[in-house]
RNA sequence: GCGAGAGUGGCGGAAUCGGCAGACGCGCCAGAUUUAGGAUCUGGUGGGCAACCGUAGGGGUUCAAGUCCCCUCUCUCGCACCA
């Protein structure tokens, strides 16, 4: 016989099973669906191992509820648009449209390679007119809706450069340009933005999906949502500044009020004396990252404006500073500062001499060094009607007088911002818009889409958005007046792109009236179960809730959340232990493991290997055991015995049967819960015991059903090995449209078992008992042990505990 | 600083419900085969001579704790003064 030659054996099945269409998901309405989705790549160069391993295992579960019955969708494409692409172009001079679709037949010739049961007739690719033009699509849908708008936002600019920067390409401490090293400025741009807010309440009802509870808690944290209320402070000039507590129980503590240094107020209202000092201030403000103006480590630091507010509550005058921890897009970009009670305060009391004053007492001994900021216990004091009140109940009091005063009222809060979508990018889905000076901000008409990219556009730096410095691009005529006008230049947040994917995939390119083909919509939405990393728990997988949202108050979807299910994989780390990269030279190149190994032993090891959800370090010894394995399967199952026959021990046979069983029981299991590491390894011990019996049982029907059930046990984790030695027992193509076998109880079931005896708790012997025996004799068998009476050395018994199955404790 | 997760042999990891700690694999050791090496196969492998001791450390609950509770330490990830 020859022996396993996985190259061989994988080129030929995948040409076969591409032959055959055995992955073409088509419906089929006397199946149930599964829609198995794992993230799509971006298209960056080469197929990294990290791709691997996300995709490997969730192939094998697909592949797994297929032969479950379900009729399964398990698409691939690529996230094409976004800033390498740009990068690549500017450093090698080639047009981010050639570099990317390089880089998508490369990776997609490697992703077959992996033998994994992707449709490819229904890739998408994000950045071709047929996809973008529903993008543009949904822009223009979101517009309509009075989701999408447009205002102020800073961003990261290189003046050197004349060019945006995104966060990461602005380095260092000094925030200077990747590129030219020069310090970046922040700039006002008008650009658009999604009102992902309109749906923060929402967004936080996790009921309908089964999701990691890491990824629902970030999620929750993200979007941050927090109950109080809105109170109006009035500057003795007459301007009013509202500002957001969560403690409205502490007003009459608050000593003065700080506002965000780029608060537009800040100007009016700062007087004379104090003019330049707090120029020098908004502007050192506007140098610093958000991350560094919100670092715990830094001290404090701010100036006074000159002016002072009333303080709505008691009257009092309170003065108002700028300070860098106050931030414009957080609240209302101003607070109320109540030092007594809050810890931020209290060090920027202590820092400028301000008043502290207490009007929250504890419960007890308080700690006098930090403020008291617990919001739930304590007795407001200092705080005129309210005083003796507990802090919980004088909280509700104070927000029905502020509203029945007039100055303030109830308000929710949440962290989460709206979504900024306009970059100023060349290598992105432009964005639907024109501007005519006689009709003012018009939408692209349906019918004018797609809003091409340009092929011969700019899109080296230039200071402006690419399109802005391409005529034929810009110029154009308004829709409503025929006048000459001019197009929206920035483009789209590749985030958009990768926030309907999951629908595209439904009908490619779709060109009917809606995004996506509502028959196959109806059939196989929403996706069952989603897979990829966890870095994307608060953004990506924010906006693709939020689309589906959206979508369904459209009507195009009935349902509220795009993926039911979700769970996260690991990361891969070198075999240092250390993230993978070039720089440092530990890359593992799944192309070359392939080559040496096949890809079923690749297959194998990234799922034996580690904790799928944990991820850890490469270990190149580690795949040699997994290689190896797969050898001793080729043998063990094609490999005839020489003599069998003799007589058959019949206690083997019912051993093999019970192990065949187990196996199923235990592969199914641990298929369903994503438990990938001991799948394989029960595969391991069931080949284990057939090596050992294999000559005594060859002749038995037992040993046939040992071989086959092995066979389809391992064809999710490696396909091609599963199909060819299928295909060598003679049976029928294709072992992977076979079901999935089903274990019996009984035949599973263990006749004996051995018991541990326990003295107090400590392991003193061990007995064999029929499984089932009666609990009166299992403990008088267990006493009458010489072992046991000899540790109890006569003392008496006092109680006696029988876990059935597992052991008896003797508490003496 | 806040939030989440993790810490088990030399290594990756296993241990469905609180009930035999270390499945399976790597590595290592011994043997077989081989001129030799490699490859392959078979057996062994937490520590300790033992009694016993062992799941980051300390305490607790329980007949019984890797698992539950409290405290401490370390690491990873996320968020970054969130009013």
């Amino acid at each position: 016989m020859d022996r396993y030659h996985s190259r061989k054996i994988e080129q030929h099945w995948q040409k076969k099973w591409e032959e055959t269409g055995l992955n073409r998901a088509v419906r089929r309405p006397d199946r149930p669906k599964h829609y198995a989705l794992t993230m799509l790549p971006y298209p960056s160069g080469d197929l990294h191992i990290g791709h691997w391993y996300a995709m490997v295992p969730s192939d094998a579960r697909a592949r797994f509820m297929r032969m479950k019955g379900y009729n399964v969708l398990f698409p691939m494409g690529f996230d094409a648009f976004g800033l390498p692409a740009e990068n690549a172009a500017i450093k090698r001079g080639i047009h981010p449209h050639v570099w990317t679709m390089g880089n998508i037949e490369r990776m997609r010739r490697q992703l077959k390679s992996m033998g994994a049961m992707f449709d490819w007739e229904r890739e998408i690719i994000s950045c071709l007119p047929g996809y973008y033009k529903w993008t543009q699509w949904f822009f223009l849908k979101f517009y309509e809706k009075g989701l999408a708008y447009k205002k102020l936002a800073p961003v990261d600019y290189c003046p050197q450069c004349r060019t945006t920067l995104a966060r990461e390409q602005v380095w260092g401490e000094d925030r200077h340009c990747e590129r030219c090293k020069t310090p970046v400025i922040k700039k006002e741009l008008s650009q658009w933005f999604f009102r992902i807010t309109d749906y923060a309440e929402e967004l936080l009802d996790f009921s309908k999906i089964d999701w990691p509870e890491r990824v629902v808690t970030m999620q929750k944290n993200w979007i941050g949502k927090s109950e109080g209320a809105e109170v109006t402070f009035r500057m003795e000039t007459g301007e009013e500044v509202t500002v957001f507590t969560t403690r409205p129980d502490t007003l009459w503590g608050a000593t003065f009020m700080v506002l965000a240094p780029e608060h537009p107020l800040v100007e009016k209202i700062t007087t004379e004396p104090y003019k330049g000092a707090v120029r020098d201030y908004r502007k050192q403000a506007e140098r610093q990252s958000e991350i560094e103006r919100l670092s715990t480590e830094k001290e404090k630091t701010g100036v006074f404006t000159g002016a002072y507010a009333i303080n709505p509550v008691n009257g009092e005058k309170v003065p108002v500073w700028i300070a860098d921890y106050v931030m414009m897009g957080y609240g209302t970009g101003a607070i109320m500062a109540v030092p007594a009670h809050d810890e931020r305060d209290m060090a920027f009391a202590k820092k400028y001499n301000l008043e502290i004053r207490e009007v929250i007492q504890p419960v007890g001994a308080g700690d006098y060094e930090k403020p008291f900021t617990d919001p739930n216990s304590g007795v407001m004091v200092n705080s005129g009607p309210f005083t003796g009140l507990p802090a919980a109940e004088g909280r509700e009091k104070v927000i029905a007088w502020l509203e029945e005063k007039g100055v303030g009222k109830r308000a929710v809060n949440y962290r989460l911002r709206d979504w900024l979508i306009s970059r100023q990018r060349y290598w992105g889905a432009p964005i639907p818009v024109i501007y005519c000076p006689e009709c003012g901000t018009v939408p692209v008409p349906y019918d004018q889409l797609p809003v091409l990219l340009p092929e011969d556009a700019e899109f080296l730096p230039t200071g402006e958005s690419p399109l802005k410095y391409h005529e034929a691009f810009l110029k154009t005529t308004c829709p409503r007046c025929q006048g000459p006008a001019e197009r929206e230049t920035d483009t789209m947040d590749t985030f958009l792109c990768s926030s309907w994917y999951q629908y595209a995939y439904l009908s490619p390119y779709y060109e009917g009236e809606v995004p996506f083909d509502p028959e196959e919509a109806a059939y196989w939405l929403p996706v069952d179960q989603y897979t990829g990393g966890v870095e994307h728990a608060c953004m990506h997988l924010i906006y693709t809730r939020f689309f589906t949202k959206v979508l369904r108050d459209l009507g195009l979807v009935n349902f509220d959340e795009p993926m039911l299910s979700l769970r996260n994989q690991g990361i891969i780390l070198g075999e240092d232990s250390e993230k993978m990269s070039k720089s440092r030279g530990n890359v593992i190149a799944p192309d070359e493991l392939v080559e040496k190994y096949g890809a079923d032993t690749v297959r194998a090891y990234l799922m034996f290997g580690w904790r799928w959800e944990l991820g850890g370090a490469w270990d190149s010894k580690g795949i040699e055991g997994c290689h190896r394995f797969l050898h001793r399967v080729w043998e063990l199952l094609l490999a005839p015995v020489s003599e069998p026959g003799g007589e058959i021990p019949e206690e083997q046979v019912k051993n093999l049967r019970r192990k065949v069983h187990q196996t199923i029981r235990k592969a199914t299991h641990d298929l369903e819960n994503f438990s990938f590491n001991t799948y394989i390894a029960s595969l391991m011990e069931l080949s284990n015991l057939m090596t050992k019996v294999k000559k005594e049982l060859y002749a038995t029907e037992a040993w046939q059903e040992a071989v086959e059930t092995f066979v389809l046990l391992l064809a999710p984790a490696c396909p091609h090995l599963a199909e060819e030695i299928w295909a060598r027992l003679g049976r029928e193509y294709s072992v992977h449209e076979q079901s999935w076998p089903v274990w019996d109880e009984k035949l599973a079931a263990e006749e004996t078992v051995e018991i541990v005896i326990q003295v107090n708790g400590k392991i003193k012997d061990r007995m064999v008992i029929p499984v089932g025996a009666e609990e009166g004799w299992v403990k008088e068998t267990a006493l009458a042990r010489t072992a046991v009476a000899e540790f109890l050395n006569g003392r008496p018994v006092r109680k006696v505990i029988y876990v059935p199955g597992r052991l008896v404790n003797i508490v003496a």
